[in-house]
RNA sequence: UGAGGCGUAGCGCAGCUUGGUAGCGCGUUUGGUUAGGGACCAAAAGGUCGUGGGUUCAAGUCCCGUCGCCUCAACCA
């Protein structure tokens, strides 16, 4: 027991300091560290991993949807902002600017890109001429910065990593047809590489995105029941073809302005990991994206033919794809299983004289902690077999869990409770502006989704007829 | 930007009220022992107390400024 104590005391409480805990498992993980810069955040190598992991899988997706990856410069002029009002206004507050360089101040200041639709418009209006340039489809992998007041590792940073898609069309249908399938490809890809349910479809044209038409989000359900918005895939309508120019030449002879979207997913997403998936011990990872994604522990590492029969363990692991760490340090038996547990890795395999002589291993997983016994011959398939088990169980699981706080109220008390309670609350929508505010302004949850499909008497606030079910929650 | 908390060894902290030799635990290093949920013994190394100024014979401790981090609130992926 007093063993146990020790252990608790390394990371906060889950249950009693949620924000402490996360703080503590991120840097107690190594996943992160601090910048020397406020809001910077260093990615150490195993929360860089999980990062690549994703870029794996997103780049895979992409490209099957004809998607092409470029890189496009990091300062962009500040003229460029101002060509589309909405835009300008929703980021100016938050873009760092850079004045001066080479010993002088500049003639025009430099926005340190926040995102970049404007430059991308801009380009786009130079290689789109015809209708057979499009669609024309790209996506960078790549840094913005956005000031802001107060971060936090991953979930909010003035740094931070992401992909932004920009695709340009001839017709708004296709547009808008491009939007709706990548938001699916962010919820499939959520949902299978990440184990997170997510709840999708439109924003408010309050939540929307600064310029654009319509905003389509992926919105995931957090242990504390707040919600982290974890991607979105925006239509932008002519918004910014008609502000930056993109122009073609249609196959009837005529000028035609073309329609763009523009979609993203950040580091954010490993945010989402880890307070989707964490419990008391620390990070539980989904073997899609985990670095590590089977340690195997010696156990009496000394004894003869130990190691050796590690070793060829995890060759064998290796071999079939595996992602395998043999953990060969000098640590107590019991300190690694604790280590790795708090690291999040999916599988254990603990190995020892015994098992070796039985022709045995045992296996403990990291979602529901139970250990065990497999047969040595056929461990890369049988540990495969798990690994894609752990995976399909962690989505349930916190499908579960999320839709265990999913309710219905009918008035504001009743949302109210319902958000203090740490649940996502559908309520009837009116509409209108004053009755969003109102609810943002008295129970500090904002509108994160139109329920679609959904439909129910009364705005909760005015009691007027409802347009819409909106999906209330707290948010990070 | 508003409110609160915290900066002392690599990490976590005590010491501050009432000024007087820089402490503890973990980790690290060295040697030895160690079998399945954070092992044990012995020895050692490790500090401009965030930073600038002030008060004082004397400041980690008191006063003023400043920087940073954490939490909450407002703004946002």
């Amino acid at each position: 027991m007093a063993k146990e104590n020790q252990f608790v005391e390394q990371i906060a409480d889950i249950n009693a300091d949620f924000p402490q805990w996360y703080t503590d498992v991120v840097l107690k993980t190594k996943l992160v560290d601090y910048g020397p810069v406020k809001g910077t955040m260093v990615i150490r190598p195993y929360g860089y991993a999980i990062w690549e992991n994703i870029q794996n899988e997103m780049n895979a997706r992409f490209k099957k949807r004809g998607v092409e990856n470029a890189y496009f410069p990091l300062l962009i002029p500040m003229s460029y902002f101002t060509k589309e009002a909405e835009h300008v206004e929703g980021f100016a507050p938050e873009v760092a600017v850079v004045t001066h360089a080479g010993g002088e101040e500049l003639s025009e200041p430099l926005a340190i890109r926040p995102t970049s639709e404007t430059i991308i418009g801009t380009m786009m209006a130079k290689w789109v001429q015809s209708y057979r340039d499009l669609p024309l489809k790209v996506n960078q992998w790549c840094n913005v910065m956005r000031w802001e007041k107060t971060t936090r590792p991953f979930l909010r940073t003035s740094e931070f990593l992401w992909q932004e898609g920009h695709t340009a069309h001839a017709s708004q249908q296709e547009a808008e047809e491009e939007t709706l399938a990548m938001l699916e490809i962010y919820k499939e890809f959520a949902e299978n590489c990440l184990a997170i349910p997510v709840l999708t479809g439109r924003k408010t044209e309050k939540e929307k995105f600064a310029g654009a038409v319509a905003t389509y989000t992926i919105e995931a359900m957090m242990r504390d029941g707040k919600s982290l918005q974890s991607g979105t895939s925006h239509y932008l309508g002519q918004n910014f073809a008609t502000a930056f120019d993109i122009k073609y030449l249609g196959n009837e002879g005529v000028l035609q302005t073309a329609y763009t979207t523009s979609w993203g997913v950040s580091t954010r997403l490993i945010g989402a990991v880890i307070m989707t998936h964490g419990d008391e011990r620390g990070l539980v990872l989904p073997p899609v994206v985990a670095p590590i994604q089977c340690v195997i522990v010696p156990i009496a590492a000394r004894k003869g033919g130990v190691i050796e029969a590690c070793e060829a363990l995890k060759a064998e692991l290796e071999a079939a794809g595996v992602r395998v760490t043999l953990d060969n340090t000098d640590n107590s038996p019991g300190w690694k299983f604790n280590e790795w547990e708090m690291k999040g890795v999916p599988v254990r395999i603990e190995l020892g004289p015994r098992d070796i002589e039985a022709g045995k291993m045992l296996c403990a997983r990291r979602d529901t902690l139970e250990k065990q016994e497999m047969p040595l011959s056929g461990a890369a398939d049988s540990v495969k077999e798990l690994l894609a088990t752990v995976q399909k169980d962690m989505l349930e699981a916190a499908r579960k869990r999320r839709d265990e706080r999913i309710i219905y109220a009918d008035d504001m008390a009743g949302i109210l409770a319902g958000v203090e309670a740490g649940k996502f609350v559908k309520a009837g929508w009116c509409g209108c502006r004053k009755c969003e505010d109102k609810i943002k302004e008295e129970t500090a949850a904002t509108a994160r989704v139109f329920a679609e499909g959904e439909t129910t008497e009364k705005c909760a606030v005015c009691g007027e007829k409802a347009a819409h079910v909106i999906v209330y929650a707290r948010a990070y």
